[in-house]
DNA sequence: CGGACAAGCTGA
DNA sequence: CAGCTTGTCCGG
């Protein structure tokens, strides 16, 4: 201690033993874990009197920790204190937090992900401070709202809904989603996690207009305990409900917006499975190849039927690329595909190789344009060169031999969309995620190229998808390469609509008879969903091993001592400089990680990798 | 995390 | 050995 700070009273009476004694009479004793990154431990202060009776297991609260004042959670009530520590008293009651039921679950979260619970904590809890908690009110269902006609969907929905347990349920890409959404809110508590904003938004306005009280969690963090219905995204799935068994559905449990991409890298649907089972409600897990989740842990199976799921997709057809002649197959725009864009009212045509299309090489040497060092890529932006990692910058010029000539080595977005509006006759506008959707030509007619984003950011409805490098998504290098070219074609089928709206996906390949692409033309995804967990099981792959990512500066260090764990196995450095680490479940792999693990080692540790 | 303090390095 | 950087530890 330096000498000033000797003569400052309250730091002295602070460090004084027996300041124990002067925890006033009415107070209680609280656990805490502040919110501090990198500080995984909990200390205990005192309640004041005046807090005692609204803290609770979960409350958020400021304390004095290290001569900083910093915000955390209760995490235990009434627990012993420290002998010999003198107690310091929290300095503020800030908000209403996730109660214990979604303390217990976060801490299941941080174990199961092998991340920081503060992390979970925190999509769990509100955004703005709650003071107090509402009263339940019943919610007013199967009310006013007209009644109707229950037709085949109403029906399906319905039995999906009389189990007990975890269902994943196949549906086609444009099912409609309402009538199982409305069927659960009559059973008890409902919370239902969408994967997609727009998809949340229209069913809050949805079951509004039929008169049913639900609110928005991303807004109303304790509607479920007023009563109402939840609806949100990924974090809905921590969103406090009444204390009894609830329907949770997971709308689209296949993508990647439900998987949080910090650490832990928790995915909403596996949550949503130990919630529910937590719980003793249902669990229901919805969505075109939804069965792939957390197979393991799901009670059943159930699909639509045959002709639901043909009526729930476009039309797909399937361009054998291997029957061109030699003359047109290097082109990524083949005859046919331009006749088709030719009679198209609205096209979008997807090339998912926005990095490495911009690869640029120089005509004269073939030097690849990189960065000074030679360790990054450069591409071109505003008239020069750029890095996009190190934002280095240079006239475009070959750092070899400095030729002013350039050229790209494999055609990307931009290019295309040039070759296309030459062949095609007609205006075609680039899209990728950083173009604005205000750059399109007006007018009804458009063709659009773009990346997988583009996917997500049409504004109009197309009557043609095409896919002019299917080869490319199905044989990505990663062990769910065929699941995301999946999820690609049903984002697709969604932007076209069900068979009777005329629209079709085409999709250029030399794999014609790949089981993602005949299972898109038959709408059949039985096939595909358990060829593809066949093969998983067969070569060790999740969800039938549980497996981590590790990255970072100290990768080989913790990598190295996990080698010596018997009970995983790790593979590395991949190219990438990544390790995986591979386990026969998931206790075994976090039982290692956290042995392995030494403080102030820099490594990311993602469990189920979505990439890998 | 961020402060405290100890150990290690440098230069006169 | 002061003055500085770097590393390690700790918090109620």
């Amino acid at each position: 201690m330096s000498a000033g700070h000797l003569f400052d009273p309250e730091e002295f009476l602070s460090t004084t033993p027996d300041l124990e004694t002067e925890v006033p009479d009415g107070s209680r004793v609280v656990r805490v874990l502040p919110d501090v990154s990198g500080l995984e431990k909990t200390f205990d202060y005192y309640c004041p009197p005046r807090w005692a009776d609204q803290i609770a297991v979960g409350s958020m609260v400021r304390v004095d920790l290290h001569g900083r004042r910093v915000p955390g959670w209760v995490v235990e009530l009434d627990s012993d204190p420290p002998k010999g520590v003198a107690l310091r008293p929290i300095t503020r009651l800030s908000s209403v937090g996730p109660p214990a039921e979604i303390l217990d679950l976060a801490r299941w979260i941080a174990r199961r992900w092998s991340g920081p619970l503060r992390a979970v904590l925190k999509s769990a809890s509100p955004s703005r401070a709650i003071r107090s908690l509402p009263l339940e009110r019943p919610n007013n269902i199967g009310g006013k709202g007209e009644q109707q006609a229950a037709g085949a969907i109403e029906e399906f929905a319905a039995q999906c809904l009389t189990h007990s347990g975890v269902s994943a349920v196949q549906i086609a890409p444009t099912t409609d989603l309402f009538p199982f959404v409305e069927a659960a809110t009559s059973l008890g508590p409902t919370l239902v996690v969408a994967a997609d904003g727009q998809v949340a938004d229209q069913l809050v306005a949805q079951l509004r207009r039929r008169k049913i009280r639900v609110g928005h969690h991303r807004y109303e963090w304790s509607a479920g305990l007023a009563g109402a219905v939840v609806v949100g995204q990924r974090s809905a799935v921590l969103a406090p409900l009444p204390d009894r068994p609830a329907t949770i559905i997971v709308l689209d449990s296949r993508t990647e917006a439900m998987q949080e991409e910090r650490v832990p890298t928790w995915h909403a649907a596996d949550v949503a499975i130990e919630r529910s089972r937590r719980n003793g409600g249902r669990c229901l897990l919805l969505g075109p190849i939804s069965p792939l989740v957390g197979e393991d842990r799901v009670d059943r199976v159930l699909r639509v039927s045959r002709s639901a799921s043909r009526s729930g997709w476009p039309l797909v057809e399937i361009l054998d690329r291997r029957d061109e002649e030699p003359r047109t197959a290097s082109t990524l725009l083949p005859p046919v595909l331009v006749e088709r864009l030719r009679s198209a009212d609205g096209a979008l045509l997807v090339l998912n190789r926005k990095g490495r299309s911009q690869m640029l090489a120089c005509s004269s040497c073939m030097e690849l344009a990189r960065t000074e060092d030679g360790r990054n890529l450069m591409v071109e932006r505003d008239g020069g060169l750029e890095s996009p990692v190190t934002g280095e910058r240079r006239p475009m010029v070959c750092g070899s031999c400095a030729s002013t000539q350039l050229k790209r080595l494999r055609p990307g977005v931009s290019r295309i969309a040039e070759e296309a509006e030459v062949l095609v006759g007609r205006p075609v506008t680039e899209l990728s995620s950083d173009t604005a959707q205000s750059d399109h030509h007006g007018g009804a007619a458009r063709v659009v190229v773009g990346t997988e984003a583009a996917l997500h950011r049409l504004d109009f409805r197309p009557d043609l998808v095409a896919f002019l490098d299917m080869d490319q998504e199905l044989y990505a290098p990663r062990f769910r390469a065929g699941e995301q070219a999946m999820t690609l074609l049903v984002r697709a089928a969604r932007l076209l609509g069900g068979r009777a709206q005329g629209g079709r996906i085409l999709a250029l390949t030399r794999v014609p008879d790949h089981p993602v692409l005949l299972a898109a033309q038959l709408a059949d995804m039985g096939a595909f969903v358990d060829s593809e967990l066949a093969t998983r099981r067969m070569v060790d792959l999740p969800p039938f091993v549980a497996m981590a990512e590790l990255s970072g500066s100290d990768v080989e260090q913790m990598a190295a001592r996990l080698m010596a764990i018997e009970t995983v196995s790790v593979v590395g450095p991949r190219p990438n400089g990544h390790f995986l680490v591979t386990a026969s479940n998931h206790d075994v792999l976090a039982d290692a990680l956290s042995s392995a693990r030494q403080r102030g080692q820099k490594v990311r540790v993602a469990v189920d990798p979505g990439r890998a």
